[in-house]
DNA sequence: CGCCTCTTTGATAAAAGTCAATCAGGGTGG
DNA sequence: CCACCCTGATTGACTTTTATCAAAGAGGCG
């Protein structure tokens, strides 16, 4: 149960029970504040049991780019196993909980089940195919189309945790928005209300209800991203 | 000495000649040519070992976008790993050599060494770092920037492999570096020229010759990316 | 109530894209 | 060997997109 927020995907049944000695830890985090720092000791990773979060680089300047946000089920820290730093922040859109899989855990545990690291390479693969995925839409999406696409992955998301695709609240700023899709607020907000105009979705303030989901999707582009 | 090429990072000399067992294949794709195609089975990784390839999205109405430009010693393929089919085409930039690392073969080859997956994770986590940062390049930077970035990070890694960092090829076109970096190529065409008038490199067509390093530096922003 | 943050909307400016015309090299065939 | 052609690169004129600056509106909370 547990084990299935952590490591979701495809593992036969009689593991389950020697996989909940890897998610032994959980750890609140109250909205605003951090799971981890940039340049933390990064020796496990994240996964989401509820709330969400964004992940974050910074850099020498302070500027901000925020590279994901993070729903229930999903991975966090992938990123920091290069030289075990972390290289973002993991920040709190709302109070949140993870479970905490500690990597040498895995490695030991990956001796008597087999399945294990294949298990964490597709979670790796995702992350570098979303990752691409969002290349493609910061480098060849106009500005509609990104938000487009930004809503639709969303609805997608939460489809798959069992919410409303179609009726949901945004656990993010316009700003926070506009980082993650390389534009300003005041573009992502001009969106919004055109997309309103038109008849595509129902906005107010954080509540987005979309309307015209196949109007969406011929706007973006494609089919999810 | 192969190994290296492949899977270069610290490894304990001793299991050097164990980790020749995986990597017995070596394949050649020339110039235009695909490693592997969107679609394909994916049950093994590549490490280049000489020439240069592209890696690249394609969508439904067959318009690119370019995620990658991998250079000997790096790794590519990591992206399909989660169904086990690639996402994405691979393609030489100029007549290149692959060796294949099959992923079973590492999995079983693990279990007598233990470095090997921790290794493989911190490919995979690099490669997460790279396409995040190419995201922070593509959402926070203006062109000129990008462009900047852009050549000090080949520089970079070119110097990493013994050569000049300051003089080298470029083995793909003002459109691809375009596609690439979320540009037309007459933007990058024209950056290309007004660095060369601002006195910051020297550039013939494709061969560049960087003249000022640090301001490069300086108007990136940032240390490579 | 009033302050504070977030959001919306408008006017204007800057950045980058588009369209179009040359220009330069490299290779091919006469 | 040279002219020609084809692809890729450069440059210019103009347009579109998106950012910037500014002001006002909407909720939420002390």
């Amino acid at each position: 149960m547990l084990s299935e927020i952590c490591l979701p995907v495809g593992m036969p049944k009689v593991d389950v029970s020697r996989l909940d000695d890897l998610v032994k830890t959980r750890v609140r985090v109250a909205r605003g504040k951090a799971l981890f720092h940039l340049g933390d000791k990064a020796d496990s990773i994240y996964g989401i049991r509820f709330g969400s979060m964004k992940t974050q680089l910074e850099d020498s300047a302070g500027q901000v780019q925020i590279t994901g946000f993070l729903l229930p089920g999903e991975i966090i820290g992938l990123d920091g196993l290069v030289e075990n730093r972390h290289v973002s922040h993991a920040i709190a859109l709302e109070d949140s909980e993870v479970c905490v899989i500690n990597l040498d855990d895995i490695d030991t545990l990956s001796r008597t089940i087999p399945g294990l690291q294949p298990q964490l390479r597709r979670l790796m693969s995702k992350e570098i195919k979303r990752s691409h995925q969002m290349v493609r839409s910061l480098g060849a999406l106009r500005s509609e189309q990104r938000l487009a696409a930004f809503l639709l992955n969303l609805s997608h998301r939460l489809a798959t945790l069992g919410y409303s695709p179609n009726e949901f609240l945004l656990r993010m700023s316009r700003e926070e928005i506009g980082n993650y899709l390389g534009l300003t607020l005041e573009t992502v907000s001009r969106l919004f209300s055109r997309f309103s105009r038109d008849g595509l979705i129902r906005v107010q303030q954080r509540e987005i209800l979309i309307i015209d989901m196949q109007a969406l999707r011929e706007l973006s582009g494609t089919d999810c991203g």
